[in-house]
DNA sequence: CCTACCGATCGGTAGG
DNA sequence: CCTACCGATCGGTAGG
């Protein structure tokens, strides 16, 4: 509570922390209750204020979860992007896309599960809109998968069936990875590229088994910037 | 409409079909709208009645909920256990459960949703059922692929994550699978036991990598009839 | 004219 | 299976 530095722009660094509290709150129920069990009323009791203030700072409880939405998949497509630049090699490029992907779940997991579980609520035109940035995002992870099966460094019965089987269980991440314990989100990427690689039975010129490692892309928590800030602590509040 | 058979009992069967018509409606809606955003006026204006009606048939809506989970994670349970007998190698463990899991979740769709998206709407004690039969059903998984690693037949960077990993891009064909269009459910149960092997880097005692094809099994559609009857269409209601 | 809210209540609908 | 309702709570907004 303490003031460390004078503030000259206090009334609007308050509006934003606030919109941040009630946002980042917003995500913590939406995420463990699911949208439609979480009351305005709910919202604004944890946020301490009432619902009348909570609409001086919100547009609707659909507006809040609509960009909540629309925040995490542009932050997954742009991280993917940076992921992949100067990378060419298809088993590298789907190494990285596991890595980001694998971090982004673990990192922002409250924000994937939502994404994931509340696409039905959004009305079309915001539906829309996540499902084109998500299109692009799997573009990147199909043309990948074509072009290493293209060139024989993969071997699968369907490349979309791999494609959707390695999304799906490097999605899963978000749903059960305890941080605090066990593997870093870091650790946990190396896994999921080794797995994925397994998966595509990846193998070198030489026709030789690939994992992770032989490919010396470096540590994947070398991309954790690719993803922005990091998710603000629930109460974090700190003087400038 | 016409009746074929007189109906001795004609009461009985009305109920026992007008409440899986109610079931059923209520699985549709669940499924696709969400639990908290189906709403029994909804329910009753569908299956043609009013809400009073509907209550004549239904205890609570959390209770239609609980039921329909209830059986899925019964049936899947029980199926499993069922594909298992008289297999003794894990590859062919494996390869089973794959094949049972990706039918369930082929066939099963609308039921295999609902579990994975309604859990959080589960009192304890429902959810405690429920997660108790999963925990039996997970626990399969888990003795086949340790057995496998200690085999030396497997060879994973960690057995619980390639667990995971397998289980949730098996449960994902419940998401995206279109039936009526690519492959039958039988395809797919083996397109995702090879990729499961492949994960899982089997191999054989002469360390020849191992498919599903050369474990001989048979067609996982001779499975199906251990998941029980099929689901009833929408609207079917055969006279006898 | 602004910001950051307040107490009270709106019209409708929820499950039962 | 229906009409007629209940206690409570929903998302959202009024004036100040």
């Amino acid at each position: 509570m303490t003031e460390l530095v004078p503030r000259r722009e206090g009334r609007k660094r308050n509006a934003a922390t606030t919109s941040e509290r009630i946002r980042r709150t917003a995500l913590e129920l939406f995420s463990t209750q699911g949208y439609e069990a979480t009351g305005i009323r709910e919202l604004a009791d944890r946020v301490g204020m009432t619902t009348a203030s909570l609409y001086h700072y919100v547009g609707t409880k659909a507006e809040l979860l609509t960009d909540i939405m629309r925040d995490a998949q542009a932050r997954l497509l742009a991280a993917a992007q940076g992921a992949l630049a100067g990378i060419d090699d298809p088993a590298a490029r789907i190494v990285r896309l596991v890595h980001i992907h694998v971090l982004a779940h673990a990192i922002f997991q409250l924000e994937a599960r939502t994404v994931d579980t509340e696409l039905r609520v959004l009305d079309p035109s915001a539906l829309q809109e996540i499902l084109d940035a998500r299109d692009e995002y799997e573009q990147l992870w199909r043309e990948a998968i074509v072009r290493g099966c293209d060139d024989g460094v993969f071997t699968v019965p369907d490349a979309s069936t791999a494609r959707l089987a390695i999304m799906t269980m490097s999605t899963g991440v978000a749903h059960w990875y305890k941080p605090n314990r066990g593997a870093s989100p870091a650790e946990l990427a190396v896994n999921f590229s080794d797995l994925a690689l397994a998966l595509l039975r990846a193998t070198d010129a030489a026709g030789r088994t690939v994992d992770t490692a032989a490919l010396a892309l470096g540590d994947p928590a070398e991309l954790i910037p690719l993803l922005g800030i990091a998710p603000p602590a629930s109460t974090a509040d700190a003087a400038r």
